[in-house]
Parts: structure tokens; sequence; C-alpha cells
DNA sequence: CTCATGCCGATACACTGTATTTTGTTGTGA
DNA sequence: TCACAACAAAATACAGTGTATCGGCATGAG
């Protein structure tokens, strides 16, 4: 009898914890979408019963709020920058990276408030380098509309990027060949607007939209930390 | 035998169409929350079966898609202003009245590309301000940004009014009062501007905070119209 | 050795979206 | 008037969900 003829010790499963818990969610969510993150299937893939996730979770949203403090922890950068605008221009691209990265995270973006370490310290890492150049609430402010702007660009960002893999056409000959639907609609000619938009607009990729509008916005908070609020 | 004692014909269940399944999808989101509208509580409401909405309806996304344009019913304003910027902002404002009201709507903001009739009417109304005041690409960015800005922002304050309806607290005693758990991260000395945030920040009403900012937006707009790019 | 305690798997429940099958009704041709 | 076909609707079925509850088992205390 050699060691080969031994029967392996029974592979007590890892003991749980939080932490495999969440890197097992993220991993189903990423290669199947959120609705492939059950706690069924999450239990599963940990190889244990559905029930033992409660020990460690006590819902399942508490699941989510987890998985979306997870993934802060890529989005904060690893040495800020000083530069407030670099900084807010730095967190705007880690998130959008990240969401493209897991494209769940758009379905779970500002759904609740994250309050988890990680979202923490990227908060505090894009608020931060404003410090001393203006008051509080500006700051505040500044770094909620940034983020507001960038939850709202990525979810339609996402969408739209679903809404193409769906149909399997490209977004220029998504809009032009919206079924009869689209073209029925701007036919009735009371969208006209829209339908030079549709028809004359250049297609532009979804980075340099994003991009745009990120810089229009930081425009906006450098010009109202020039002249603070009277 | 009279008339009186003859039964009453057996009420024939008004003829189903998608506006009646909209109409009370809306009510049962509007009353116990998106997760109380399904199909089998709308067929319900209907007095029908569930399998009968699926002669109007081919999936349970595509009444989201119903609903999300039926509320785009309530945004588009009854006349519409012919300066850019009005028609910006009561499109945002519109739109955040919207989602007071049917709070439900934050979940779906976003989330899908909204092709509906209500929905591009809404787009017209905001797009054709800005005709001949700038280019079409321009002016198709402005739009964007600020849609981006209103899902983000109407994301949010809908999260922390969730939030703090469910601890029965105001938003201030809640931040300072997050269990032991956020003052023993501030206490940590990791989340300096942070903890001034929470410490020092004023409270502001979620109404005068959405306005900032989109005021922040708007005027970036303005100032891209001003000079369009090179 | 006995008993109590706490953990963990199995089972159970009330739901979900949707596919499939059964039933009923109504119109039609003979 | 009857037989049958076509279609609309209801009922049933299925595979899944989040979570409460129950039962057994193993381990530690007395």
């Amino acid at each position: 009898m050699t060691v080969w003829d031994r029967p392996e010790p029974p592979t007590r499963p890892l003991p749980l914890d939080r932490e495999r818990i969440v890197v097992a969610a993220i991993a189903l969510a990423d290669e199947a979408g959120l609705a492939a993150m059950s706690l069924r299937k999450v239990a599963a893939r940990l190889e244990v019963g559905p029930m033992r996730l409660y020990g460690y979770i006590s819902t399942k949203e508490e699941l989510f709020d987890l998985v979306v403090d997870e993934v802060h922890a890529e989005i904060l950068p690893e040495e800020q920058p000083g530069d407030w605008r670099e900084a807010l221009r730095a967190y705007a691209r880690r998130t959008r990276q990240a969401a493209l990265r897991h494209e769940w995270l758009a379905d779970l973006l500002g759904g609740r408030p994250t309050m988890g370490p990680n979202a923490l310290a990227v908060t505090e890492a894009t608020l931060a380098p404003l410090d001393g150049l203006t008051d509080l609430d500006t700051a505040l402010r500044a770094v909620e509309t940034v983020s507001a702007y960038l939850t709202g660009a990525i979810r339609r960002e996402i969408a739209n990027l679903r809404a193409e893999r769906a149909t399997g056409l490209s977004k220029r000959d998504w809009q032009r060949a919206f079924g009869p639907y689209l073209r029925r609609m701007l036919a009735t000619g009371r969208f006209p607007a829209l339908t030079k938009a549709v028809y004359d607009g250049t297609e532009v990729d979804a980075e340099a939209s994003f991009e745009t509008g990120l810089d229009w916005v930081l425009d906006a908070v450098a010009a109202k930390l020039a002249r603070p609020p009277a």
C-alpha cells in the first residue's frame, strides 16, 4: 500500500468566509450575468448547502453590497494623484473599466448607498484632493455630481452594449434598422430633431462619448472651484 | 320571473390590451415596489390568468419597457419651452418628479435603451431647442450628459430615501449613527476627508443638491455651446 | 457515559417567469 | 341539426428563486 492507494483525506471544505463567498459570486456573475448569481449557485460552487451562506450573509441584498464593495477595490487607484481633476478622472475611468470587466456592476451602480470599506476608501481618494481648494459642501457636491454622471453614463453604455450584442448589429446599423418601428416613428414627422440626429449623427464610440461628457462635468467643477458659491 | 331575478350577465372581462396591462402593472409597483409587479399579480389584478398576458407582451422585460415608456408621458412637458436651458431643466425636473411619484422608476432608469414613443418624444423635446445653436454631435452630447447625470442623481436620491426609510432616521442621524460600523471606520483615521465631511458637512436636502448638480452640468453645456469644439 | 449545545444538511414553502397541455367555445360545412 | 375544425383561454407543469424550519449528528461539559 503506497500513498497513492491511501484514500484522500475527505477534503474538508475550506472553512467558509465572506471573502470566498464574494469571490464565487463575482465569478458567477462575470460568467453568466447577475441573474446567475443566485444563492444556490454560489453555494453550489463552494460545494456547500445553500443555507450555509446565511451564516455569513443575512440576505441577498447584503451579498450585493459585498460584491459591489469588492469591485471598489479594483477602482481604488494604487497611488492617488494629488491633483483633484486627475483624481476624479481616475475614479471615473477606473469605475468604467471595472464595469466593462464586470458588466453586472451596471445593474447595481447607484442602486443602494455604498458604505463598504473599499467604497469609503474610493470616496476618500476622490474627496481628499479637493480639501482646502474650496468649502466642504462644494467639494462634496463635486464628487456627487461626477459620481452621478458616472452611474448614468455607465448604465447607458452597458445597456447599449447589451442591446447591440442581442441584435448582433453595430450601434449605427441598429439605430438605422430598428425594425420598421423606428423608421415608422421617425417617418411620422413628429420628431424632426431626432430624425436628423439618427440619420446625420456621426457614429461616436462609447469611450470618446464618456470622456467628453466627463470633461464637461469636470470643467463645470473647475468653474465652481474657481469661484465658490457666495 | 322578472328581469330582476334574471342572473347578471357574467360581466365579460374588459377586452385586454397593452394599455390596461401597463396601467395595472404601474399601480402594483406604485403600491408595493417593483418586486410586486409580477406577471401573476398583474394578471390577477385584471382578473385574468397569467398566460393571457403573453398575448400582448412576449416577455417581462417587454413589460418593463412599456411601463417606463408610459411614465415618459408624464415627463413630456405639455408645452415645451423654446430655450434650450429651460427645456433641459424641465426634462430633468419632470423626470425627478416622476421618479418620486414612481420610485421603482429609479430601478429601471438607464437599465435598457428606451425607444418607446413617449421616450422618443421626450428626447425630441430636449433636442429640438438645441437645433441650430451648435453642431449636431454637440447637441446630442449635451442631452446625453444631462441624461446621464439625471439617471445617477435620481438613483442615488431614491436609494438614500429608501435607506432612511428603512432605518427610520434622518439622513444626518443615519450617517452619524450608522451603527458602530461607520464610526469605527472613520476612527481608523484612514479617511480624514470623509470624516470631516460626515461630521462637519451641513445637511443639504436632496432637491437642492439635485438642482445644484444640474446647474453645474447645464453651465458646462452652455460653455460648450458658446465655443463648439474645433 | 450522559446529556446539552450548536452546527449543518435536508426539507419545505411560497413565489417567480414561462412552456405545454387541456378544455371550452364558437363558427362552418354537410 | 349535427359533426368537426379552429381558435382562445384556462389549467397544469416545470425549473428555478430566496429563505424558514426541522432533524440529526458531532462535539464538548459534567
